[in-house]
DNA sequence: CAGTGGTCTAGACCACTCA
DNA sequence: GAGTGGTCTAGACCACTGG
């Protein structure tokens, strides 16, 4: 794991108040023997860096320094509300439901879990900036978050199953629809009826590919867009 | 450039009719030596499908065949049309605009062009399995295109980006919005007025960091969905 | 031209999984 | 314990970029 690590000190030093956005970084050999980690090495935590949006390389020209810190996680995320954070927008969860119960048929399938084996159920008005701009059902299987509380639900919930729970948190299935603000949704999100929202279904999973979370969301996108930076794998 | 060929030749392999999805592939060891490469590179080529995700690797366990054709290039896409291709429904384009005009500002700015270069205009209408789902405008430096023809635009833009001028589409930014039909667009798309859309705004850009095409999409949502899967890089 | 990143090799040791 | 994938090394040659 020294890639990783690696990656992490780089990061760090990319940071520091020397290096401006544009600067050239020193070459992957130099790096390599700078830091005592064969040339491979250096280049897979240079990979890391650039898959992170954080360095741009060419190929007869040299690394250079994208942009600094704050972005370092807009891309490849899977919370929105982080999204926000990174942003510097304040964020607010209101709690409006929190039980256990078994879980729907529907809920169950997603998750890959028995029918009826035991879910939270939690329904979370999410505030930007003092505005409501999402409304979440979620949808929790109780057998890997044994220790779940109303408090974790008003700070991250990603936060809370990466480190709190350890599982870290591998990658994201979602699916974007447009609707329209139906009488309950208008009204907690403070909008007019038939406004156009997203809905938006998120199934989370884990390193060891278990399924954490499966969320619906309506998400007031108005003044808000959603962004996306898909790239190719060649 | 061998990994890259070595997936590909992969890839055929794992589309043959003994190849069962769930099935099992041999070591990478074992491959390498079958294949007459070193043990990084045949890694480097597994990694690909693995990125393009046709098969899953499991430590310990081994590497797993996930699914065969048609899904190869769901992931990572560019456009829209490439996805309904992949899933075998028919497309079809009919080109309602097609002219060279100075960019207007807000284009020039979005493509990194002065006002007033020359750029293409086209708006299209894309059909997909008979029925108009969305419609595009698209603007094109006309410097990087110079035999861009009508013909093009009623096949696939990107095939034409990637095989006829021999430009790698490196990636792809893209903001989506939901929005109500007006009378222009809803006469086009065949839908009722305030009918909820999908705004996709999307910037190409090539592997030289050079953009290519910009385009403003009203997307008919009511019948597909929108499907990302978003991974962390870590 | 010198320096860069891109690719490749042939070894090695380790951590994980499963019979 | 045998086999798997994950990581790492210390070399090498190549293609691209820029002065």
């Amino acid at each position: 794991m020294i890639y990783k690590s690696l990656a992490e000190t780089l990061r760090a030093r990319l940071n520091e108040k020397e290096m401006q956005t544009g600067s050239v970084l020193p070459g992957e050999k130099t790096l390599a023997q700078e830091y005592g980690v064969s040339r491979m090495t250096m280049r897979r935590a240079l990979a890391v860096l650039v898959e992170q949006g954080l360095i741009e390389r060419r190929h007869g020209s040299g690394t250079r320094l994208l942009k600094k810190d704050v972005h370092h996680e807009t891309r490849n995320l899977t919370g929105f509300c982080e999204i926000m954070k990174a942003q510097g927008r304040s964020v607010m969860s209101e709690v409006l439901e929190f039980e256990v119960m078994p879980a729907p048929p529907a809920i169950a399938s997603q998750l890959r879990l028995q029918i009826n084996e035991r879910i939270y159920y939690s329904r979370r008005l999410r505030y930007v900036d003092g505005a409501p701009l999402l409304l979440e059902d979620s949808y929790m299987p109780v057998k890997l978050f044994h220790d779940l509380a109303l408090v974790h639900l008003e700070g991250s919930k990603f936060d809370y199953i990466e480190k709190n729970c350890g599982i870290n948190i591998s990658g994201n299935y979602e699916s974007l629809t447009p609707v329209l603000a139906d009488g309950e949704i208008s009204r907690l999100l403070k909008v007019a009826r038939d406004t156009p929202l997203l809905r938006i279904t998120s199934l989370s999973y884990s390193d060891s590919g278990v399924f954490l979370n499966y969320s619906i969301m309506y998400r007031n996108a108005s003044d808000y867009q959603v962004d996306y930076h898909l790239r190719r794998g060649r």
